[in-house]
DNA sequence: ATCTGCATTTGAACACGTTCAACTTCGGAC
DNA sequence: GTCCGAAGTTGAACGTGTTCAAATGCAGAT
């Protein structure tokens, strides 16, 4: 139980190629296939492992989730550059990431609810408030921060100091939707974030106003124990544990 | 996959006991041992019936859990009355009715992220959007419909219309704070309770102000739209399924 | 060259959820 | 009373994720 680590570490440079040769099998075939069909035996066979191997490595299948987490944050970032660069209203940059987002994932649509699915449970250390994916989390928190730093709108520094945060439940909250999202070409979604990012702007323009502040001190103030509450300190994990089995 | 139904039909007294029985023993090992230690064969064993005989009734391990669903739901709304009875504001009524159902949930604190897990996977009958767990959900509503009725705020009629639904979505939000909250005697949700709806109050307060017209009659516009987009009408339900396995 | 210790690797084994073809039960039609 | 069909019931079997004791490989010390 005490699998706080993402994957066993690597000692030795062989152990290291073994180990980024079966992630890759494993999101190859993960986007190939989908969930269900990418068996942890599949895997170990098409990289040429063993079983035994590729839990050796990782953990557990949840683990080779992680890693796809990642990649696929690392890919937005990646995507969403050009458009932090030109564009510098917050309306028109959070629109953009938004809707790059979705791009991103849309390959993997088909088994991002069981991705969804497994991020769900707290005793996963995949879940998206878990300690262990605390670095995919801050990255991802730290787009945001770079998309509200420079922009130019006029913004109390309370409210500016949780933005990122709180866009960053605000782009979860899409991804649910767009997880049950069954529409051509994942429409709807698209069209929701549209009006979500417009209502958005006017929602934060509101909540700027003079007249606002006792309401959003208090607001803002209970946001930040809730984030403090979910997001425990790197010390103690998993205080108790029943079976001790996964 | 054309396991819409939530279990299969009994055609006899006979097999309406055996269905009881096993939902029964279900249901308490559920409570005593938690989701993972209350295997299919564990349940069948207990209620002294075949393991094939447990699939006959319940087609998987997640139907036993809608069954937990109705219960756990059951059991909130009749503790709830009282508390409806006697309170007529709706801040007081929510406060009342919110903190009654982390009290009901509790009990299954242990095994609650399972039971979200299983439930935010799209293609699980089990998630709360899904079509199957439509009576749940409608009832669960329901009880906010109530809550809301006859309350004596002054509230704009497209936001009131709009309410049960929102305070629905906000009741399952606690529930997802509920689940990763490992505070002592579930205090900080307690706390967030308490601070949520005083904030809830507020908002709907300014949201009812003449000036906010606009920017609510948007905002409803588009909880409409999402509403129906994840709730699909009764007909077709899985336009697609991949592999034909689970 | 041999030994020693650790990283890596293996494959059998386990418990689980789920499926299915066959068996049993039983109430009513003849 | 016998038969029939549907409902109820069984247990073996499958494929899965996961565990583990043992085997192998390899580098540095002796």
């Amino acid at each position: 139980m005490k699998s706080a680590k993402t994957s066993t570490a690597t000692k030795t440079v062989k152990g290291e190629q073994t180990k980024a040769l079966i992630l890759n099998t494993a999101l190859e075939m993960l986007h190939e296939r989908g969930y269900e069909n990418t068996t942890m035996r599949a895997i170990a066979e098409k990289a040429g492992v063993s079983l035994g191997n590729a839990y050796h490595y990782f953990g557990s299948k949840d683990h080779l989730i992680q890693a796809f987490y990642q990649r696929t944050h690392e890919d937005h970032l990646r995507a969403s550059q050009p458009a932090l660069q030109r564009e510098s209203s917050l309306n028109a940059r959070l629109l953009s990431v938004m809707r790059l987002k979705i791009d991103t994932l849309e390959p993997y649509h088909e088994f991002a609810g069981v991705l969804f699915q497994t991020a769900a449970d707290p005793h996963s250390p995949l879940n998206p408030f878990a300690h262990a994916s605390a670095p995919v989390r801050r990255d991802s928190i730290k787009l945001f921060e770079g998309l509200v730093a420079d922009s130019k709108a006029r913004i109390p520094d309370d409210l500016r100091a949780e933005l990122p945060y709180l866009l960053w439940l605000y782009h979860m909250g899409i991804i649910l939707f767009w997880i049950h999202d069954t529409s051509r070409k994942r429409a709807r979604t698209y069209r929701l974030i549209d009006q979500t990012v417009d209502l958005l702007d006017r929602l934060i323009s509101l909540a700027s106003n003079p007249l606002m502040r006792p309401v959003r001190k208090k607001a803002l103030k209970l946001v930040t124990e809730l984030r403090d509450d979910l997001t425990p300190k790197s010390s103690e994990e998993e205080p108790k544990a029943a079976g001790g089995h996964k």
